[in-house]
RNA sequence: GGGAUCUUAGCUCAGCUGGGAGAGCAUCUGCCUUACAAGCAGAGGGUCAUAGGUUCGAGCCCUAUAGGUCCCACCA
């Protein structure tokens, strides 16, 4: 039965068809074979309160073209979906969607908001899911996995009792930051600093037992003195030196506070005085260590004001801060005011400008952890694409401090961590221990907190696989190839896989990471909900294929570079699709149903071996890219020879072959080829737009009656580089004819010489092998110059003087418009064209006469560059001879 | 304050380890040639940010400068 493609390129249906046909067959499924090497990736796990946006479709696109690549190689391939509980931007959703009906996160306590929180998930946890099948993306879809599932809950505890145990986990009071609007501690990683306008308030404090002295110094957040207990100077300061070890008066309070010496004070800056908090800021809390200084805590967890602030307790931190500062004038203690930006520390998922508080929490101890890590990337255990990204990275694992892992959340892993409450000791285990181990009691209480959504994504690699029970997969899958995903998630995410993989796993959790950069808007910004410049990928799919919106997330763009998003682009994408359509319809068409044959080897012709020699080096230099995870160049490589070299040229050159019946031969002979071509070009585009492949693939494999070929191209075999196509010289005789034509069009446009008017040509050259080539070729060069007859010769038998001459390095082509030649154009052009010449004459010859050059480049060059010389030497003479007509 | 990165045709960007400047879009010219006007053929357009250096040879390597983007950082 034969079959044929609809008249235009359109994805509409087309997509969503053969994307369940592939889920049917189960070509996705991931298989333990050990006869096959392995290639393994874990998706990372989109946020269950997401849509599909631009950076997901780039990270899948990425992640599907390694999938399907290496599928076609022979790799057994696992990708492993997922989704990810998002501990505080779920929770905060649901607390918005309490907020409507009326009702507080505290109001409905904890498990019915648990409750919610589940029906949250099962109703919108699955939307990301089915718009990321939109983008035809190829993972095991049942083996997918949620972050909070039972297998990982479990990981995560595993995890947490054996850190506990080592040691490297801690409950321990140190400041961290706080999130009054949330109302929950956050790692370092998730305060983002911003640049804000505030002021520089400069305070003095009375110096006890010295009347009339004050210290002064300035400060950005006057209502922390509340909380002050110290006043820093540096030891080496000759203005202060008197001071260390005497009081001073805190304002309000009357809290007598110490003058203390610490190298942290920076002389040179502002007074010379830093008045020190303990409870609210990191590097006072240093200070206050060293010196013994208590902690005095003055907020809520709103960031009130608390009873710790006298009468200003119950105010707003900003509303403290005028009052404060008012009084403090009033009170002759506040000496001036400056401008002054600074950055703050804001919360990444609510903008809110977090406090640093003194709080009871869990920490992991990161020193020891984070050695194998880096030293994994330093040596190379781990390749990090491009590499520059190691240096980011490096920059933050130099720099490591413990990781505050403990939430005011709800919605997440809950801490393993038991307290008795008859005696207070506290067991941490995977399961609630029947009775303290300690007293024997039964009530035990679990630690209200939650663990930071990335503990549990930390495991992903693995936790997926089935661990910490020994599995098939976990064996053969670990450690996976590759991890995909944006280089903004270094420090979230990346990290603190790598360290977990080194200390649960005791290996790496992959081999290669491949960063890709931000999509930005036409314009340059960034997507953003406030700016409503976001486009949304499924609009895109909708509109213009899946096809079209990966290959354009592709091209053009090397690793780790953001990319900007046009419309023109996305156009130019479905362009090539609609072209590799038609070239594909217009093949089936000439097929037929007579079917092709594999014709002898000498049945094909210059032009056939000349496709399938340029066919080969696509090949080469599409999977060279390939491996290199240089996408975007494999990409453009498709690109450039399915529409260059396969539709602009071979198909042009074979049309009189079709067109002509009779040569059964030569017509089969490139019918062979353009299938062989064809199929080529669809396995090596097919990871980056499946379906188009998928569907032409199929219908010619139909067409031609080929049941010995893969049924789909997605488990068909990857091309490979052939010698027996590596047709060199003929490819070289094409080129020459290619210059030829080239030429002649060029002359034809210059000289507005009509498309309808054909002309006899005649190619002169005294290289025996070129004529023959061009005897050959006459043909299809007649078709693609409009030539009328095509004469070889070796001499300027029947040339006029005045024809049109096109000078190319193997040949002469005369073209008689005799009628159209104006002698002083025709002079110019000769001019132009011996300045050329001229120029690159001076430059070869430079090159060959310099003794340094000749003496240390490599041999193939100075070959080369002699070919060359040759070349220009031969046009030169031609040229000139032939400028000898117009001259005076 | 430290670091990364970018500056190439009017626009958006490629250009792998240094060996005669590329693509898409836009512009101009000519074509509805029986796969494709979402197309075909042709053309114009760049002192590769600036200044030095290394080299026989630099868009590519080194140094400095200017401008843009981003990340990190405890100067109160």
């Amino acid at each position: 039965m034969s079959k044929e493609l609809a008249k235009t390129y359109d994805p509409k249906g087309m997509e969503d068809r053969l994307y369940s046909k592939w889920l049917e067959k189960k070509y996705f499924a991931a298989k333990v074979d050990r006869s096959k090497k392995p290639f393994s990736i874990v998706m990372p796990p989109p946020n269950i309160t997401g849509k599909l946006h631009m950076g997901h479709a780039m990270d899948n696109t990425l992640q599907d073209i390694l999938t399907r690549y290496k599928r076609m190689q022979g790799f057994s391939t696992l990708w492993q979906p997922g989704t990810d509980h998002a501990s505080i931007a779920t929770e905060v959703k649901i607390i918005e969607k309490l907020k409507e009906e009326g009702v507080s996160k505290e109001e409905l306590g904890r498990e019915k908001f648990l409750e919610r929180a589940w029906e949250w998930k099962k109703e919108y946890g699955g939307i990301i899911v089915s718009q990321l099948k939109k983008l035809g993306i190829s993972c095991d879809w049942d083996r997918e996995r949620f972050t909070m599932d039972r297998g990982c809950n479990n990981a995560v505890n595993e995890v947490f009792v054996r850190l506990y145990e080592k040691g490297l986990i801690y409950k321990g009071n140190k400041i961290i930051n706080w999130c009054p609007v949330c109302r929950t501690t956050i790692s370092d990683a998730e305060v983002e600093y911003e640049s804000q306008a505030s002021h520089f308030w400069h305070i003095k404090y009375p110096v006890i037992g010295e009347e009339g002295r004050y210290v002064e110094f300035a400060t950005t957040r006057p209502e922390t003195m509340l909380g002050d207990t110290g006043v820093a100077v540096h030891p080496d300061d000759e203005r202060y030196k008197d001071l260390i070890g005497k009081k001073v008066l805190l304002p309000f309070i009357n809290r007598e506070i110490p003058v203390v010496a610490d190298e942290y004070v920076d002389p040179e800056f502002g007074t010379g005085v830093v008045k020190i908090t303990p409870g609210h800021d990191p590097n006072d809390f240093l200070v206050g260590e060293r010196h013994g200084l208590p902690i005095v805590n003055i907020l809520n967890d709103d960031a009130t004001i608390n009873e710790n602030g006298a009468k200003f307790a119950g105010m707003d931190r900003y509303e403290a801060r005028k009052e404060i500062v008012k009084e403090l004038d009033e009170m002759g203690l506040l000496v001036k005011i400056e401008d002054y930006t600074h950055e703050v520390g804001t919360h990444d998922r609510c903008g809110t400008t977090v406090e640093p508080m003194v709080k009871k929490q869990w920490f992991v101890k990161m020193d020891e952890l984070i050695k194998p890590a880096a030293e994994g990337v330093r040596n190379g255990d781990i390749k990090l694409v491009p590499p520059r990204m190691s240096k980011i990275y490096f920059n933050w694992t130099d720099n490591i401090r413990d990781w505050c892992i403990s939430r005011q959340l709800w919605w997440g892993h809950r801490i393993p961590a038991y307290t008795c409450e008859e005696c207070g000791e506290l067991t941490v285990s995977k399961e609630k221990p029947d009775k303290c181990p300690k007293c024997g009691s039964k009530k035990l209480s679990q630690d209200p907190d939650s663990l930071d959504t990335w503990f549990s994504s930390a495991l992903w690699p693995f936790s997926t696989l089935g661990w910490p029970e020994k599995t098939e997969e976990l064996d053969y899958f670990y450690p996976t190839s590759v991890l995909v995903t944006g280089y903004d998630i270094i420090f979230f995410w990346v990290i603190r896989m790598i360290f977990s993989g080194y200390e649960q796993m005791g290996e790496k959790p992959f081999d290669t990471v491949l960063f890709h950069g931000l999509i930005r808007d036409e314009l340059g910004r960034k997507m953003s909900k406030s700016l409503g410049n976001g486009i949304d990928p499924l609009e895109i799919i909708e509109k213009y294929g899946a096809d079209a919106l990966r290959f354009t997330l592709v091209t053009g763009n090397a690793p780790g570079n953001d990319m900007r998003f046009s419309d023109q682009k996305i156009q130019a994408s479905r362009n090539f699709a609609n072209k590799i359509w038609n070239a594909s319809r217009f093949i089936l068409m000439n097929i037929g149903s007579g079917g092709v044959k594999e014709p002898e080897k000498d049945a094909l012709e210059d032009a056939d071996r000349w496709i399938l020699c340029r066919m080969n080096e696509a090949v080469q230099s599409v999977t060279d890219n390939m491996d290199k995870f240089e996408l975007g160049i494999a990409a453009q490589k498709i690109y450039d020879f399915v529409w260059d070299s396969l539709c602009d040229w071979y198909i042009e050159m074979v049309k009189p072959r079709l067109y002509n019946t009779e040569d059964a031969r030569s017509r089969n002979a490139a019918l062979w080829t353009l299938k062989t071509v064809l199929t080529a070009s669809l396995k090596l585009l097919h990871p980056f737009m499946p379906f188009i492949t998928e569907e032409i693939y199929c219908t010619l494999r139909e067409e031609a009656g080929d049941t010995e070929s893969e049924e789909s191209v997605m488990i068909s075999a990857w091309p490979v580089f052939e010698d027996r196509f590596n047709f060199v010289k003929e490819a070289e005789c094409i080129d020459a004819i290619r210059e030829a034509v080239k030429g002649i069009r060029n002359v034809r446009s210059e000289m507005n010489v009509s498309p309808g008017r054909r002309a006899d040509i005649r190619v002169v050259s005294n290289d025996a092998s070129v004529r023959e080539a061009f005897t050959r070729g006459s043909l299809f060069l007649s078709s693609l110059a409009s030539a009328e007859n095509v004469y070889v010769s070796d001499t300027k038998e029947g040339v006029n003087d005045d024809d049109v001459s096109v000078v190319t390095g193997a040949a002469t082509i005369y073209i008689p418009f005799t009628d159209l030649v104006d002698p002083e154009e025709e002079r110019k052009r000769l001019v132009r064209e011996e300045e050329r010449l001229e120029k690159e004459l001076k430059r070869s010859h430079a090159m060959l006469s310099n003794e340094k050059f000749l003496s240390k480049a490599p041999e193939s060059k100075i070959k080369e560059e002699k070919e060359k010389l040759a070349g220009y030497e031969k046009m030169m003479r031609e040229v000139k001879e032939r400028l000898k007509l117009y001259s005076p």
